[in-house]
DNA sequence: GTTAATAATTGGAACGTTCCAACTTTGTCA
DNA sequence: TGACAAAGTTGGAACGTTCCAATTATTAAC
């Protein structure tokens, strides 16, 4: 039949009207008659017309694309997988559509990935920024008055909106949890050390066994990549001290699983002979045995408030930077030895 | 500066040339003469042109937009999240960017997303299907001649591709491997019975469980929602018959993982005491305690050669559906009892 | 020195929509 | 009856690009 799409026109010849008048009818404008605006609906179901975005956003140059892009550094982690699923709820219900896409860490497929959504006129970014990105590489995009949200990981100078969990007060809550318990040689396993979250958490760490009277002692930091096979590492090295910790604070949450890992590997049952703390709180940590004690940072809570704060300012007109940062919370489990409800646990 | 976005007419005027040859540097035209195109991509970077593929767009009529669009079911599975991974990382190095969608098993929301990108004018569409969707929700893609490829769970009827992974092969050589290390009360565990994906997998460990001579024995299925949770429970209810198992094949690796869950709360040692098969090899099969025997489908690879069948469809202009099959294959590791390696293993 | 071929460049129309200003119709009021 | 307002409708221009046919500049061939 029809050998191209059917258009405007098409619609307007169909039902008698003219052009402007179906272009009214697809606005919901008041300004149409009730009758006509049922007959041009019924002429479009009929021809199947599908409405064609991208000539519609070419005209009115003042309001942008119902596009928005989302480019996080590793969507294998199950963190990032949820946080996408988030961004997605909420721009989903404003009647957007997300662009995701994965860097995997590499800064020129990042330069990449934003040029092109660039090109295809999103309205607004959510980044969460592969190691090394600097503020510099985020200014092609504040200066095209592209609203953008920084999400997990921070860039200093960038004249952006930022989203980040309170790193500091998870690992310190950690510790305070883990020396109530009895605990004085914790520690802080896994993550690279060139990273603001790594320092942020870290910090935490520190100023919370400087607090705790234990004191905080640089031997007990063994850093490692942020993955479960990370924390496997990085156990096998902490337990080869002359004295090994009897706890640890971990990075995130990969990195305790593979801590718990490498604990069984050496016949000591994770949440009995030793505690073990997470962060990030991911899907698995409730239901993985022994359930894991961690910092709860809702992965698909941040992925909302994200995306609303990114809605805001798209909707503003004039983007205004803001910084936000997502509180935390302990959520006690039994992989930490303080759970009520298991028999027979002794801690060492 | 400069009010509006700057245009390819405004790189002519400062390049001294017309637009259509700033047009024809864009597309790489060896009409051009050296000298004048390096003299316009000087011009360009100078003032900072981003490309608008909306407009071009709408002149090529024939030669559509560069996006694609993938609908998943259940984002936070990471089985998704790496076959979304798998389609980014081939639809990127071809030019393209991906929307991507959570449809969390709404049919309505599927109905939406799969809307909007077609106002977006997606080139294609890769599919995995809330459960339900029937061919008669495709028919408006493949009337409008948007090729589609199908992944994971296939639509009898639809005249669209699909690539699925070989579901009946996977669950018999689980059974196979099984048999042979001398269990005969092997369960099937796991699943939603009113899906596709199921029946297959319930097939090929029907047929290998007549084959091996120890017959197919209804009691045996106990079927759950696909994730860990259902995995805790589906098991429980095995443990409950009159004569347990010894041995589960199941459903998924969340079900899987769940059912090694279930068994360390009876202090039954997966691996030792119970032998495990999972099914789909995600990434955290290989580093679990014990190590997840199970039925790699590699995830990511799916979604590589979907997005491959789906780039070669578009490329051809004429949608040729296609089914493919993706192999799959027995991963031997620790849950089923019979790593090498490990001391004082036995088997019930 | 003319012609033909080749290389490089160009202006205008077109894509499908929205916006604007202008227009028609109908109804109301003095 | 005429003036005016309100309610609906409309044609044309514009958005930023690509395509086409036409044009000019350059080189080659006789």
């Amino acid at each position: 039949m029809g050998k191209g799409r059917v258009t405007v026109i098409d619609i307007a010849k169909a039902a008698g009207v003219s052009k402007s008048t179906v272009s009214l009818v697809l606005q919901a404008s008041p300004l149409v008659n009730e009758s006509t605006r049922t007959k041009v609906n019924a002429v479009m179901r009929e021809l199947g017309y599908v409405y064609n975005r991208g000539a519609a956003n070419l005209r009115q140059a003042n309001a942008r694309s119902k596009i928005i892009g989302i480019v996080v550094n590793d969507l294998t982690n199950s963190f990032f997988a949820e946080l996408a699923v988030g961004v997605d709820t909420v721009v989903q219900s404003a009647g957007f559509v997300q662009f995701l896409s994965n860097t995997s860490e590499s800064i020129d497929r990042q330069r990449e990935v934003i040029a092109s959504m660039r090109e295809h006129g999103v309205s607004g970014l959510i980044i969460s920024p592969a190691r090394g990105t600097e503020a510099i590489d985020l200014k092609p995009l504040v200066m095209a008055g592209i609203p953008v949200v920084l999400v997990v990981r921070n860039i200093p100078g960038a004249k952006v909106s930022s989203l980040v969990s309170d790193n500091h007060a998870g690992t310190f809550a950690a510790v305070e949890h883990l020396a109530a318990l009895g605990h004085s040689r914790i520690a802080f396993v896994g993550g690279f050390p060139d990273t603001a979250v790594f320092d942020e958490r870290l910090g935490g760490y520190r100023d919370a066994m400087s607090k705790t009277g234990t004191g905080f002692q640089e031997e007990l930091v063994v850093s490692s990549a942020p993955s479960r096979a990370g924390g496997v590492d990085a156990l096998a090295r902490a337990m080869a001290m002359p004295e090994p910790p009897t706890a640890a604070v971990c990075f995130n949450d990969a990195v305790a699983f593979g801590v718990c890992d490498g604990l069984r590997a050496r016949r000591i049952e994770p949440g009995k002979d030793f505690a073990v703390v997470g962060f990030d709180d991911v899907i698995e940590a409730k239901t993985t045995v022994p359930a894991l004690t961690t910092i709860s940072v809702d992965p698909q809570g941040i992925g909302q408030r994200a995306a609303q704060m990114l809605l805001k300012q798209i909707n503003a007109g004039k983007p205004e930077a803001e910084s936000a940062v997502s509180s935390v919370r302990l959520i006690v489990r039994e992989s930490c030895g303080a759970a009520m409800n298991k028999p027979g646990r002794k801690m060492a």
